[in-house]
Order: structure tokens, then C-alpha cells, then sequence
DNA sequence: GTGTCAAATTAGACATAATCTAATTTATTG
DNA sequence: CAATAAATTAGATTATGTCTAATTTGACAC
């Protein structure tokens, strides 16, 4: 009986269920934080998620994240700099981009109002997500010390 | 008497007035899109912004667009992709990506009521951006084709 | 368990985006 | 006009991401 969470949305997704996918699907929902795709291509060579040898080239992580988000089991958040970084797509969340230091963090989501009507004109407007800028708490504990 | 408005901001954001960076500023304010780094350089090497020879180096555009941004002159805006995009620090906007075409489209700014009290902790608030996702009005032309 | 086959992986070459470096130029100021 | 720190330069370098053809493999039918 396939009951492997992971390996379920894998094919939900229409994706075969390989080692490498299954060691960046575990990576991300274990993991807090947006990491890059080197941080990703590191973590699953560095720590056996899968069971198996965990191995996996540069270009297959890259392929299978290209394919994890066009699947719609992992998203790409939008940040500035200079690497994409990603999520595995739990629960949806706002994000809090630092001024200072950079740092991405969640906020929990809420539903935000939508723009008044004929705003967005013809366009199909499928998600609204907050991006929120600032000091974080360390920063902000940092500048007023 | 020093009016041009981009040789002011400018100095007041601490930076010298170069021919190179009023270019680049040049550019940015009258381009309504959001540029990346290339077609910024393009531009600026295609085209007399500042009257002179408007030649400039790869690496200046890059120097000076990395500068503006930290003067609070120009805004890199939060798109996944490939290639950072700017936009001049004149009007907020709030921005609509599309899913199919990946185009990024100002949508007028309103202010978005603020996450409930207590929501993002210790960190220190300083601007609430939205990001809308769905598809542009050309995409959604094309698919209900 | 075996055979099939399309999907996926691979390793390294390649492409794109961005940065670094040391020498030189220049914007600004006095 | 001279001084000087900021800025530019050109090409090398690094970081990020993609391409390619050969090989492997996950899933399925039998």
C-alpha cells in the first residue's frame, strides 16, 4: 500500500517517484527555511534522504526543480538576489524580506482583499500574496541597541 | 542652479553625478517596463541619455544599478526568473506576474491593511507590497480562444 | 521475475548573469 | 588648476542555470 506522502504527490503530479526527487521533496518540507538550488543540491548529497545513495548531479536537481514547480508540488519564491530559491508548497504563506540582511521569512497567511473592481482589467487573477519589508527581529534588535 | 531632478536625487542620495549613473536613471524613469540588467546596459549604450558619450562598461551598469538600489533610488523588483529586473523609486506599485508568460505589469498601489497585532513578532514593518499571480490579460485572451 | 520503453539521470561542456581586479580616469571641491 | 577619493574600465573570473548524447531506471504488462 503506497502511503509515502511524498511519493503519492510525486505522482498526483504526473512525475515518476525517483530518489532525487523524493531526497529534494524531503529536504524541503523538513527544512524552514528558501534555499537555493546549490543549498538544495548540497543537502541531498550530503545526507541520505531517500535511503538509498543520495547522490544526484547539479543538472538533475535543477531539472527536477524545474519540474517539482511546474508540477505545483514545490514554488519558487519571489525574492530579490541573485539565485532562485524555493518552498515545498505546504501550507501558503506571506513573506518577510529584510532590509539588512536579506533573510526570508514566512508569515502566516491571510486572505487579503482584492483590488477594486476593474483594477486588474482583463486579467485572471488566480493568488494575492503580501510581500513585507523591514527589519527583521534580529536586525531591528540590532539598530535599536 | 542645480534643478535636474536625477542630478538632485542623486546627491542627495550620497552618490556622484555621473554620466553613466544619470543613464541609467535616465532610462529607468521614462521605461515603463522593469528592465533587466542587459537591457538596462543595452539601452544606456544605444542611446545619448546624458548628452555625451553614452558609452558604458558591463560592469559600471551593474556597479551603479547595485548602488542605486542601496541609495533608495531604484527598486529591484521581487520576481522569480532568471535575470534581476528594476524599476525607478518614483510611484509604489504593486505588481502582477503572469503564470504562463511570466510578464511582470504594475497595478496601482492601495495600501493593504496590515497583518492582526502581534503577527509579525519584533520585526520592524516598513512597506507592505502586493504580488498578484494569475495570468495577463493576453494569456487569458489566448486561452479562452 | 522478465522485458519493454519512455522518463530520468549523468558528467561535463556550455550559456547567461553577475562580480572582481588593478590600472586609469574623472567629478567634485578648495 | 591641483588634489583626491569616487568611479570607470576591460577582461578575467565566479556563480547560476541549461544543454547534450549516452546510459540508467521506474513503472507497467505479461
Amino acid at each position: 500500500m503506497n502511503t509515502d506522502p511524498i511519493k503519492r504527490s510525486l505522482e498526483a503530479g504526473g512525475l515518476r517517484c525517483t530518489p532525487q526527487r523524493y531526497a529534494v521533496m524531503a529536504f524541503l518540507r523538513e527544512h524552514e527555511g528558501h534555499p537555493t538550488a546549490a543549498e538544495i543540491f548540497e543537502a541531498v548529497n550530503r545526507r541520505c534522504y531517500s535511503g538509498k545513495d543520495p547522490r544526484s548531479s547539479r543538472a538533475t536537481t535543477y531539472n527536477n526543480l524545474r519540474d517539482l514547480v511546474e508540477a505545483g508540488l514545490v514554488r519558487e519564491v519571489a525574492v530579490e538576489g541573485r539565485a532562485a530559491r524555493f518552498d515545498a508548497k505546504g501550507l501558503r504563506n506571506h513573506h518577510f524580506i529584510c532590509d539588512r540582511c536579506g533573510k526570508v521569512e514566512d508569515v502566516e497567511w491571510y486572505d487579503v482583499p482584492r483590488p477594486r473592481s476593474g483594477s486588474l482589467g482583463k486579467r485572471v487573477l488566480r493568488e494575492c500574496e503580501l510581500i513585507f519589508r523591514g527589519l527583521c527581529a534580529k536586525c531591528a534588535a540590532r539598530r535599536s541597541s
